[in-house]
RNA sequence: GGAGUCGUGGCUGAGUGGUCGAAAGCGCGUCACUGCUAAUGACGUAGGGGUGUUAAAGCCCCUCCAGGGUUCGAAUCCCUGCGACUCCGCCA
């Protein structure tokens, strides 16, 4: 959500901005909503500053005369009535609008309709040459004993899959190795709840939007895809202490996706699955955008390491206006190299908000004058767990059919090779 | 699932129909004293909106979990929801 105060200062900006992102929003709508509710304010303040008088006056009178004072009062309820009424209508639309906005583009965002329009920022690590034709991660982990999609999908559907042996043992060196590094970078480990109330969902901005790629219950929580939210949620309507910055958090959950318009996207294999298991990186820092810039690069940077120290092949895009989410000021995609593809798959997402989440969780802290602000929020993933191991699989794969185990995982893995010999 | 208690400012916590946006304490800020990273004293210190101003002061409105209701008037009474706690039941 944008400072109202903002929109109505520099409404050819907010205008700009939701161009830019291709996103449809009336701001004239809202500006003049706003403008309804502000008068109506109005109106309702005098005659509750006129109650509020006459009602000391009933305090203070004696007898007969605190009997008419009485009737008058019930004259003028009446009359508030109505404005009340219409003010509450206004306000109920202003809200809806208000929540509509997004948020500004950063400068440096280039212009673009979609992911196709994504620009490669940087390059890192060598793509491997086989000299055999390289299998899918499909293959590769069925025939290992890694995978079990058939059953998966007898048991939980469309996407299901199971994860079994040598790709278990992966899951779990890829996590500790997540922690390991991501606690150097100064993150705090916490394994937050996947169900979660519509408040921290709004809060992020995952609604009141996105409804259709979230699963519910029937109590009316929301499974979460993305520890994010949970996370965001920790602080909601909370003060915290400017000395608290920057709040770095390391979020461990299950990952609920219904991926509703994409049935017929990735519909083999672990790159897009409905549910999952994600470490991500979750920050809050001062109301600076200088803050926040620089731990945007921070943030990325932590994820590329993870990615060199696994030697995968990857590229970072800066994503488009047109592919970035209602609260995002910016956001990089790091992909990583999947041989059977021939192409990078997004393995990570940061991105940054300014006060954008914190202003719709209430999340505020005390600066240096005491003074009352909201946080800026940032986020990136740190390892999302079924796809990685795809891509690391696809990338370590040897003619035999077996994998390579990473260097750097072999103590938590065990060994140095999965899978059967040939 | 049943019974009950409770939800107040950055925090703890008083307040049961009007003089309450709210005692006291903690924390924080300023000043004084003190000569050492302390103690003490004085004063100040909730958030939001509107109006106003170069800026401010001032003035007005709203907010005591949320939403309804009763009343001339609600933190205070009633209803619903959400949350916390206690006891019982149930299950590990």
């Amino acid at each position: 959500m944008l400072d109202i105060h903002f929109i109505r200062e520099h409404a050819d900006l907010v205008k700009a901005g939701a161009a830019k992102k291709h996103i449809e929003v009336d701001i004239d709508r809202l500006l003049k909503v706003d403008e309804e509710r502000k008068l109506l304010r109005q109106d309702l303040d005098e005659k509750r500053a006129e109650q509020n008088r006459a009602s000391g006056a009933i305090m203070r009178a004696e007898g007969g005369e605190k009997e008419k004072l009485i009737e008058a009062m019930q004259h003028l309820k009446t009359g508030m009535a109505e404005t009340e009424e219409k003010y509450k209508a206004a306000m109920e639309e202003w809200q809806k609008l208000m929540l509509l906005v997004p948020n500004i583009p950063d400068m440096t965002v280039p212009e673009g309709v979609d992911d196709a329009d994504n620009q490669e920022v940087r390059v890192w690590g060598e793509k491997p040459e086989f000299s055999f034709t390289p299998k899918d991660h499909v293959a590769l982990m069925t025939a290992n004993g890694m995978v079990d999609f058939e059953r998966g999908a007898k048991v939980a559907g469309f996407r299901g899959y199971y994860l079994k042996g040598d790709a278990v043992l992966l899951a779990n060196a890829l996590s500790q190795l997540a922690l390991k590094h991501f606690m150097t970078k100064g993150f705090e480990p916490m394994i937050v709840p996947s169900l979660v109330r519509r408040e921290a969902f709004m809060g992020t901005g995952y609604l009141p939007q996105g409804e259709d790629d979230l699963y519910k219950t029937q109590d009316g929580e929301y499974l979460a895809g993305t520890g994010e939210v949970a996370t965001m949620g920790y602080y909601q309507d909370e003060v915290l202490e400017a000395s608290e910055f920057p709040k770095k958090m390391l979020a461990y959950s299950p990952c609920f996706r219904r991926e509703a318009g994409s049935h017929s996207k990735d519909t083999k294999g672990l790159i897009r699955v409905h549910e999952f298991f994600k470490w991500e990186q979750v920050v809050l820092c001062e109301a600076s955008h200088t803050a926040s810039v620089t731990l945007h690069e921070e943030l990325t940077q932590n994820a590329e390491e993870f990615l060199q120290l696994l030697n995968l092949p990857y590229h970072v895009v800066v994503n488009c206006g047109g592919d970035l989410g209602l609260g995002q000021v910016k956001k990089y995609d790091l992909e990583a190299w999947m041989p059977s593809q021939q192409t990078y798959r997004e393995t990570h997402s940061s991105s940054y908000f300014h006060d954008f989440q914190t202003r719709r969780l209430n999340l505020r802290y005390r600066d240096q004058e005491g003074k009352l602000q909201f946080a800026h929020s940032l986020n990136n993933t740190a390892v999302a767990l079924p796809r990685l191991l795809a891509v690391i699989v696809e990338n370590y794969q040897q003619e035999d059919g077996t994998i390579r185990v990473p260097e750097v995982l072999i103590p938590y893995v065990g060994k140095e090779v999965m899978g059967h010999t040939a």
